[in-house]
RNA sequence: UCCCCAGUAGCUCAGUUGGUUAGAGCGGCGGACUGUUAAUCCGUAGGUCGUAGGUUCAAGUCCUACCUGGGGAGCCA
């Protein structure tokens, strides 16, 4: 067979040769038809579409036909044609057809039917072959895409910030240690201790939780900067919302105050979700449509908004700014605190606002994203700015529905008797964040930052209700197998 | 980690107050149809009822433990 460079299959739809010959390859999705006429379904990958191709029988061993099941990997050469079907603009009518790969239909787990979520998660070597998999990859890549897109016009920088650290103090959760002592006979210190001086790095390593604090480090230098890695947690989470590993993109600004680091993260948000409505269109309408007929099954009350739809309406409205003290006194005063209606009573300042309370802002009381700022010092962590009543942060989260928090912020406390005060408060142990201390030690100005949970974005854009169905590989407590 | 729900054919599920030979749809396979759109129509094969104990004359059905999956909570992004 003559080797021509194939053909992507995004292309032939938007094709207008007529007439000419191509070759095309990919995974067949379907096949049906008559003794006479055959048509297969092909995808390769490249859009959500399949390519139709015509494959009159009579012209083709029954034998190579038989070959051609769902899953099968083929090349094609054909002609583009008009299609006379009404599913499709064009078609190929195939000239030369070659089995690149056979699929037995007993043993390949996917069927040319409606697949549940959970059972494709069982097999997730496999689901980027199904039509929702692959538009959420598409849609996952176009969405980092947009992430490094609008930090480079605003001039950030993009900066590595380390996956193995020797701090534990950060408190963002729990860390995975990484470690080369045999771990069934580890060296011991006098006091029975594990002795990490014999580890690998001459101390003891983690898995990083954030990379906020060298982050700073470095906008405390270059202006502007943001990281986009992975991030670990060891935590025991098992919910629609957590993974163990992560990507977190964590933007980090000098002389920028809260106000203006919430400004930041509205456009960021709306950036991203503009994006993705304006390039993945064809994805977002299949995800949308795929929604649509899970919602019927649901009772008219809890049906949400369909997701483009949804997509816009935060893209024109702007985000509900408040702050901690007054979302406790629309919460108190609220038809379900009232009626008892809420697991966890709101009783004044100082309660510690859980899910249900989140959600009834966002989705009962605003009925649009919120962002919740000042929140009490004691539920926050050691490196945000103290505000001048003593009691109170410069945080600030930002809350979406259904999702609840997808942004955790802060103006970062630029004192360093306020910072070493707190961590004194907090337990945190100076001697081994003297680096981080120095930012304040030399030369320390106003500075701000949030971290944006990338999967959680990716839930929100493609309305996917699992956060272990947007990222290819997903961890978490029990699951690592692919 | 806690609470709740589920586990029956390749997939999605039904299976009555415990009772004789375990049911459907989809998918597969065979056949029919000259252009189909996850085609349609006819036929057909396919089961250690999650695992291990227990109760009972009798367990898919009841009890206990464990495993797996899902939902919710906490932790958070």
């Amino acid at each position: 067979m003559e080797q021509k460079r194939r053909t992507r299959i995004v292309d032939l739809l938007k094709t207008s040769e007529i007439g000419q010959q191509t070759n095309v390859k990919g995974w067949v999705r379907t096949k049906r038809g008559n003794k006479h006429v055959n048509f297969i379904a092909l995808n390769d990958g490249s859009c959500i579409h399949n390519l139709q191709i015509v494959v009159d029988v009579p012209n083709f061993d029954e034998e190579l036909l038989k070959r051609i099941t769902t899953g099968a990997s083929v090349s094609i050469i054909g002609e583009i044609c008009e299609s006379t079907g009404s599913g499709q603009k064009v078609e190929i009518q195939a000239k030369e057809i070659e089995i690149l790969g056979d699929c037995d239909v007993d043993k390949y787990p996917l069927q040319p039917k409606k697949h549940s979520l959970e059972f494709l998660r069982e097999i997730a070597h496999l689901r980027f072959r199904t039509n929702t998999f692959g538009a959420i990859a598409r849609v996952r890549h176009s969405m980092i895409f947009a992430v490094h897109e609008f930090f480079t016009k605003k001039g950030f920088l993009n900066i590595h910030t380390p996956i193995i650290t020797a701090s534990d103090a950060e408190g963002a959760g729990e860390m995975f240690k990484v470690t080369t002592l045999d771990l069934d006979n580890t060296p011991k210190t006098e006091e029975g201790q594990i002795d990490y001086s014999k580890d690998f790095f001459g101390k003891a390593t983690n898995l990083t939780v954030s990379g906020q604090l060298e982050g700073e480090l470095a906008a405390l230098a270059m202006g502007e900067i943001y990281t986009f890695g992975p991030t670990f947690r060891a935590e025991n989470s098992n919910t629609t919302r957590h993974l163990s590993e992560f990507w977190m993109i964590e933007p980090e600004m000098a002389f920028y105050n809260l106000d203006d680091n919430m400004d930041l993260a509205e456009e960021f948000l709306k950036y991203l979700i503009k994006y993705a409505l304006d390039n993945c269109s064809d994805d977002l309408k299949f995800l949308s449509q795929r929604l649509q007929e899970e919602e019927k099954n649901k009772k008219a009350d809890e049906r949400s908004m369909e997701l483009i739809e949804k997509l816009e309406f935060v893209l024109a409205h702007d985000f509900i700014r408040l702050t901690y003290s007054e979302a406790i006194d629309i919460l108190k005063n609220s038809k379900p605190n009232k009626k008892g209606k809420f697991k966890y009573p709101i009783t004044g300042f100082g309660s510690d606002l859980q899910s249900e309370h989140e959600r009834f802002l966002v989705e009962k009381h605003f009925k649009k994203p919120v962002i919740l700022t000042d929140y009490p010092k004691d539920i926050k962590a050691f490196y945000m700015k103290l505000n001048d009543d003593g009691n109170t942060v410069r945080a600030m989260d930002v809350l979406f529905p259904q999702i609840g928090e997808i942004i955790g912020g802060s103006q970062r406390e630029d004192s360093l008797e306020k910072l070493t005060g707190r961590m004194k408060e907090m337990d945190i142990p100076e001697e081994e964040m003297w680096w981080y201390l120095d930012t304040r030690r030399f030369g320390s100005v106003e500075h701000s930052g949030f971290g944006l949970g990338f999967e959680r974005m990716m839930l929100f854009v493609t309305g996917m209700g699992n956060i272990r169905d947007v990222i290819p590989f997903p961890r978490a407590p029990k699951t690592a197998e692919f």
